[in-house]
RNA sequence: GCUCGAGUGGCGGAACUGGUAGACGCGCUGGAUUCAAAAUCCAGUUCCUUUGGAGUGUGGGUUCGAUUCCCACCUCGAGUACCA
C-alpha cells in the first residue's frame, strides 16, 4: 500500500466538514480553552506560504488540546472591510462586497486545504451587517459613557448628567476635553439642549471634535498614528499632511495608565509590551504654569507647560512654543510679528516628513513677550520653535539650556544666556541630564537637593502659589476614528441642528447604502455623500431618501465610516455566539469561555489592533459585558517567512544571460526570475522563463554543464519579487501534513526565516517512512506482538519530548523528534500496534490527515481527535549504564561506558585505570578529578 | 541616537537549570538497486598541518568545565524617532 496523500488528505477533509468535528459547544463538563489566530484580510492576492505559519503552530496546539481532553474554541473567520477592495471598486466599479465575496471564497479554499480544524459554525466577516450591527452597538455606548477617574471607570453618561445638574461641573474628577469651562448646576440647568449636548460630547468615550488630524490626499481619508510609517501611509507610502478636520475620536487616553497596569498581568512578548509601553508613553512631572509680560505689562493668558525636570525650574531661561500653539498669535508684539508669522508659515508648509528627517538643524524666532518666573519673578524671553511638538504635552516647555541638550543647542543658536544651576558640573560644551548625580544649586530653596527631593519640595512651592502640581503625562493620543471611505462600517448616527444623535439599538445594523461611485463627492464630502437613501427617520426609525430630509422627522446621516480596527475590537468574543440576533453575545457564552487562552498573530498590530482591543475590552469590562479587563492570557507572535528569491543575470554589454557560475569579472544586472521556473537544484526552466518574460524570447543563455543556474538571495515574501510559494501549490505536490511539518520544521515559531520549498522532500519522505511501518506492498504489517523494551523506550522518549515541545511552542524540535522515533522504530522493525496506535495520535496534531487515515487502518471508527493523548511512563526510560565523556581540562577525549549505580570513587577508580586515561596523562598526576556521577568525569592537570 | 532581538557547518537549525557542540532535515560525495530515471536503501559530510589539535561574531573575565553566566566591542535584524 502506497502512501496516497491525495485521497487520505480529501477524504478527510470531507468528513470533518461532514461530520462537523470540530464544533466547540457553549455548554460542556469539559475544562475550556480558546486558541485564536487573528483573523486575516482577504486580499485579492490569496495566501502564500508565510500566512499560514501560525494557523499551523495554533492548530497543533488546538488539536493537542482536545486530545488532553478539554473543549476547545478555535474559531476563523475574516477582517473584511478594508482599503484594497475599495481601491479596486474605484477602478473597475465593481462592488467591494463583490471582491470580498470573492477574496474569501479563494482564501476559505486554500485554508481547507491545508486540514485545520477551526469550527466554521463560527465564521465571523466583520463586513457583514450582522456582525457589524454589534461593532455599532459597542460605538453607541461609548458615546453614552464618561470615565469617572475617581471610580477609575467608565460610567453611563447619565450619572454625569445628575452631577451636572446638582453641582456643575467643577468637582467632577472625569477624563475630558482640555480647557473644559467651568459652570455651575444653575448654568447647566440653564443651558440649551444643544449646550448641553456640547457640553456632554467633551466627556463621551467617543467624541465629534475639530481636531489635527494626518490627512492624506492621495487616499483621500484620515489615518491614525499607527497607520503612518516613516511620515508617509502605510498603506501605498503616500505623503501625510496636518489637517484640522471635525472627526470622531476615541478617548482611549482615559484607559492609559489600565492599559500600561494590564501589561504585567498578561503573558505576552515582553518586545511587544516594550512597543505598547513606549507608545503610551507615560511620563511623571510636573505642570507648572507661567504668567505672561506683553510690552511691560501682564497678561490674563497663561502659559502651561509639563516638565519631567520641574527641579531644574531655576536654570530656565527661555519658554519655547510649538509654531501651532493657540497662544503664538495672542501674545507676539507688533516688532515681532512679521518674523513670527514667517515662520509659522515656513512650518506650516513643511510636512512632516521633511520636519522629521530633519532634525538637526536649528530654528525659531522670538515672539517679543516674556514669561514671569514663578519663583523669582525675572521674565523670561518666549520664542517659537519647532523642535516642540504641538500634539506633545502642552505644546509648550520651559527651556533649561543647562539641563536639556535641545534647549542647549537652541539657546547656543540664538544666543541665549545659559544659566548653571548643577554643583560642580561643567556645561560649557553640553547640556547635563543626569538625574542621578544632580545637586541643584543656585536656586534658592532647592539649593543642595538632589534630584528626587528637588523636585518633591519644587512640586510642593508650586502648589502653594497656585502655579503648578506634579503630573503624569502620556504620549498616546486620542484615536481618530472616522474615515471618509466607502468600505468600512456605517456610524449608527444621524445630526439634529448640527449635534450628533445614536440611533437606538433595536434599530441596528444600519447597513452600508449603495452609492453611484466610490470616491468623494465633488464638494469634498466622504463617499457616502454619493448615497441618495441616506437620511434618517425618526418616526418611522428607518432609513430613507435623502429627498425626504426635513430637519424635522428626517435628519441626515452620518458620512463618515468607522475605521479598520473598529471590527476587530471585540471579535474574539463575539466568536463566543457568533449568531445571536438579540445580544452580542449571551451571558452562558461569555461566562463559559471568559477569555482567549492562547492568541497566535504578528507583533506588526502591536500598536493598533492589540491596543485598541484591549482599550474596548477594558470599556466593556467596566460595563459588566465581559467578566475579564484582559482578553487574551498569552499571545505569540510568529516570525514573518521570508521568500527565496531568484535571479538571472544579464551582461550588461552584450545582453547574454550567464549562468551564475559564469559571472566572474563580467558586469552583469540580476533580474528576478519567478522561482516557480526554477527546480530544487537551482536550475533555471529556460524555455519556460522566455514564455514568461517574452523580451528574453531571443536573449542567449548560456549554460554551464548544460544547465542555466540562478543566483538566489532572501528578501521578502512578494508578488512584486516573484518569489512568492502558495500553499495551494506544496498541498498539491506534496500535501498538507507534508506542509504542516515543514512549516513547524523550518525553524522556531517566533523566528523569521526564508522559505526554500527544496527542503519539504524531508518532511515528506518522513511521512512516507512512517506510512511504511505500518503497511507494506501486501497490506497491513501491525499486528498483536508484544513491544519489545526497546520500542517502548523509542515510544515514551517521544511522547515526553513532544509533550515538552508544544508546552514550550517548539514544534519545530517535536518534528525532529518524531523523525528520530520513525528512524528507531524502522530499525528495530516494529510492527507492534501497542506502539503504533499511540504514535497515530502523538502525530495527529502535525500531520492530522495521516493520523486519522492510520488511526482507522487501525481498526478504530470514531476520529482520532479526541483520542486521549498517550500517556508518558518514565519507567520505559530507566538505564542502567551511561556513556561517561572523559574529559581532561574541559575538553572531551573519549567516553566510557560505566553502570550508573557506580558511586563516585568507583567511576574515578574505572577511569584512572583506563589505558587512554594513562595515555592523555603520559605520566603527569592529576590535580584534580571532578565526578558528577550521571553526568560527566574530568580531570584537571 | 534610543529600546529590544539575534550572531553556531555550504543552508534551515539542535543542545534541559553551565556538563560528550553541530541532533534532525536539506544539500553535497561515494555505493547498492535500475536498461535508464524517479523513488528507495547503505556509508560519509565543522575545520586543519589527522597516532593529534582547533572550534559556537571579537576581546577579556568567572569556573574543574562556558554556545549557555558577567564586562567591553563588532555585525545584522526589528521597532522608535526632537516626548520636554
Amino acid at each position: 500500500m502506497q502512501y496516497n496523500f491525495k485521497e487520505i488528505e480529501a477524504k478527510w477533509q470531507k468528513y470533518w466538514a461532514d461530520n462537523e468535528t470540530f464544533r466547540a459547544e457553549n455548554k460542556s463538563d469539559k475544562e475550556k480553552y480558546y486558541v485564536l489566530d487573528m483573523f486575516p484580510y482577504p486580499s485579492g492576492a490569496g495566501l502564500h506560504v508565510g500566512h499560514p505559519l501560525g494557523y499551523i503552530a495554533s492548530d497543533i496546539y488546538a488539536r493537542y488540546k482536545r486530545h488532553k481532553g478539554f473543549n476547545v474554541l478555535h474559531p476563523m473567520g475574516f477582517d473584511s472591510f478594508g482599503l484594497p477592495a475599495e481601491q479596486y471598486a474605484i477602478q473597475t466599479g465593481q462592488h467591494p462586497a463583490i471582491t470580498t465575496e470573492t477574496n474569501i471564497k479563494r482564501y476559505r479554499e486554500q485554508l481547507d486545504k491545508i486540514g485545520f480544524s477551526f469550527d466554521w459554525n463560527r465564521e465571523v466577516r466583520t463586513s457583514n451587517p450582522d456582525y457589524y450591527k454589534w461593532t455599532q452597538s459597542i460605538f453607541i455606548q461609548l458615546f453614552n459613557s464618561w470615565y469617572n477617574q475617581d471610580a477609575d471607570k467608565a460610567e453611563d453618561i447619565e450619572t454625569l448628567i445628575a452631577q451636572f445638574e446638582k453641582s456643575g461641573n467643577s468637582k467632577v474628577n472625569a477624563v475630558c476635553d482640555e480647557n473644559v469651562e467651568l459652570f455651575s448646576d444653575s448654568d447647566w440647568n440653564g443651558f440649551s439642549n444643544k449646550e448641553k449636548q456640547e457640553k456632554l460630547l467633551q466627556y463621551r468615550l467617543t467624541y465629534l471634535a475639530e481636531t489635527e488630524v494626518n490627512w492624506c490626499p492621495a487616499l483621500g481619508t484620515v489615518l491614525a498614528n499607527d497607520e503612518i510609517v516613516n511620515g508617509v501611509s502605510e498603506r501605498g507610502g503616500h505623503p501625510v499632511v496636518r489637517k484640522k478636520m471635525t472627526q470622531w475620536s476615541m478617548r482611549i487616553t482615559a484607559y492609559a495608565q489600565r492599559l500600561l497596569d494590564g501589561l504585567d498581568k498578561i503573558d505576552w512578548p515582553q518586545p511587544l509590551k516594550d512597543l505598547q509601553t513606549n507608545w503610551i508613553g507615560r511620563s511623571e512631572g510636573a505642570s507648572v504654569t507661567f504668567k505672561v509680560i506683553v510690552n511691560g505689562e501682564k497678561q490674563s493668558h497663561k502659559i502651561d507647560v509639563f516638565t519631567t525636570r520641574p527641579d531644574t525650574i531655576f536654570g530656565a531661561s527661555f519658554m519655547t512654543l510649538a509654531p501651532e500653539h493657540e497662544l503664538v498669535t495672542k501674545i507676539t508684539t507688533v516688532s515681532q510679528k512679521a518674523e513670527v508669522d514667517a515662520y509659522v508659515e515656513a512650518t506650516a508648509k513643511r510636512s512632516e516628513r521633511d520636519r522629521m528627517a530633519d532634525v538637526k538643524t536649528i530654528s525659531g524666532a522670538f515672539t517679543g513677550a516674556y514669561a514671569e518666573h514663578p519663583f523669582t519673578k525675572e521674565p523670561i524671553p518666549i520664542w517659537i520653535g519647532d523642535y516642540v511638538l504641538a500634539g506633545y504635552g502642552t505644546g509648550a516647555v520651559m527651556s533649561v539650556p543647562c539641563g536639556d541638550q535641545r534647549d542647549y543647542d537652541f539657546a547656543k543658536h540664538f544666543d541665549i544666556p545659559i544659566l548653571n544651576i548643577f554643583e560642580g558640573i561643567d556645561i560649557s560644551e553640553e547640556a547635563f541630564a543626569d538625574k542621578d548625580k544632580t545637586i541643584i544649586t543656585n536656586s534658592d530653596f532647592l539649593n543642595g537637593l538632589p534630584y528626587k527631593k528637588a523636585v518633591k519640595r519644587v512640586i510642593f512651592e508650586l502648589e502653594q502659589i497656585g502655579q503648578g502640581e506634579g503630573k503624569v503625562n502620556y504620549r498616546l493620543r486620542d484615536a481618530v476614528f472616522s474615515r471618509q471611505r466607502y468600505w468600512g462600517e456605517p456610524f449608527p448616527v444621524y445630526y439634529v441642528d448640527g449635534m450628533p444623535q445614536m440611533i437606538d439599538l433595536e434599530h441596528l445594523p444600519i447597513e452600508l447604502p449603495e452609492v453611484e461611485k466610490y470616491l468623494p463627492t465633488e464638494t469634498g464630502e466622504p463617499p457616502l455623500g454619493n448615497a441618495t437613501v441616506w437620511g434618517w427617520d425618526i418616526k418611522q426609525s428607518t432609513v430613507v431618501s435623502n429627498k425626504s430630509i426635513d430637519h424635522k422627522n428626517v435628519f441626515p446621516l452620518e458620512l463618515n465610516t468607522m475605521p479598520g480596527w473598529a471590527g476587530s475590537s471585540q471579535y474574539f468574543n463575539r466568536y463566543m455566539d457568533p449568531r445571536n440576533d438579540n445580544e452580542i453575545f449571551s451571558k452562558d457564552a461569555i461566562d463559559y469561555w471568559q477569555d482567549v487562552d492562547l492568541y497566535i498573530g504578528g507583533s506588526e498590530h502591536a500598536t493598533g489592533h492589540l491596543l485598541y482591543s484591549r482599550f474596548w475590552q477594558k470599556f466593556m469590562f467596566d460595563k459588566g459585558l465581559v467578566p475579564k479587563d484582559e482578553y487574551a492570557k498569552k499571545l505569540i507572535n510568529q516570525g514573518m517567512i521570508t521568500g527565496t528569491s531568484a535571479f538571472i543575470f544579464r551582461e550588461e554589454t552584450t545582453g547574454k544571460v550567464l549562468s551564475k557560475g559564469l559571472i566572474g569579472n563580467n558586469k552583469v544586472t540580476p533580474i528576478h526570475a519567478d522561482v516557480s521556473l526554477i527546480n530544487t537544484a537551482d536550475e533555471l526552466n529556460v524555455e519556460a522563463f522566455k514564455k514568461w518574460k517574452p523580451e528574453f524570447k531571443d536573449a542567449e543563455f548560456i549554460l554551464e554543464n548544460g544547465k542555466y543556474i540562478v543566483g538566489r538571495e532572501v528578501e521578502k515574501m512578494s508578488k512584486s519579487k516573484y518569489n512568492v510559494v502558495s500553499p495551494d501549490s506544496i498541498c498539491e505536490e506534496y500535501g498538507a501534513d507534508s506542509l504542516r511539518l515543514y512549516e513547524m520544521f523550518l525553524g522556531p515559531l517566533e523566528q523569521s526565516k526564508p522559505w526554500n520549498t527544496a527542503g519539504i522532500t524531508g518532511t515528506f519522505s518522513f511521512l512516507k517512512k512512517l506510512w511504511r511501518l505500518y503497511f507494506d506492498e501486501n497490506g497491513t504489517k501491525f499486528n498483536e506482538t508484544e513491544p519489545t523494551k526497546e520500542n517502548l523506550k523509542t515510544l515514551h522518549k517521544t511522547i515526553k519530548k513532544v509533550e515538552e515541545d508544544i508546552g514550550n511552542f517548539s514544534f519545530n524540535t517535536s518534528v525532529s523528534t518524531f523523525m528520530i522515533c520513525v528512524n528507531e522504530l524502522s530499525a528495530q522493525k516494529c510492527t507492534s500496534r501497542s506502539i503504533l496506535e499511540p504514535l497515530s495520535i502523538l502525530v495527529s496534531p502535525y500531520a492530522p490527515h495521516i493520523a486519522e487515515e492510520l488511526w482507522h487502518q487501525l481498526g478504530n471508527s470514531e476520529s482520532i481527535a479526541t483520542a486521549p493523548f498517550p500517556e508518558f511512563d518514565a519507567t520505559y526510560l530507566v538505564e542502567s549504564s551511561k556513556q561517561y565523556p572523559i574529559s581532561f581540562n574541559g575538553k572531551t577525549r573519549f567516553t566510557l561506558e560505566l553502570p550508573l549505580d557506580l558511586d563516585r570513587n568507583g567511576i574515578e577508580a574505572a577511569v584512572m585505570a583506563h589505558e587512554k586515561t594513562i595515555q592523555q596523562l603520559q605520566g603527569r598526576t592529576p590535580k584534580k578529578i571532578i565526578v558528577v556521577p550521571g553526568k560527566i568525569v574530568n580531570i584537571v592537570g
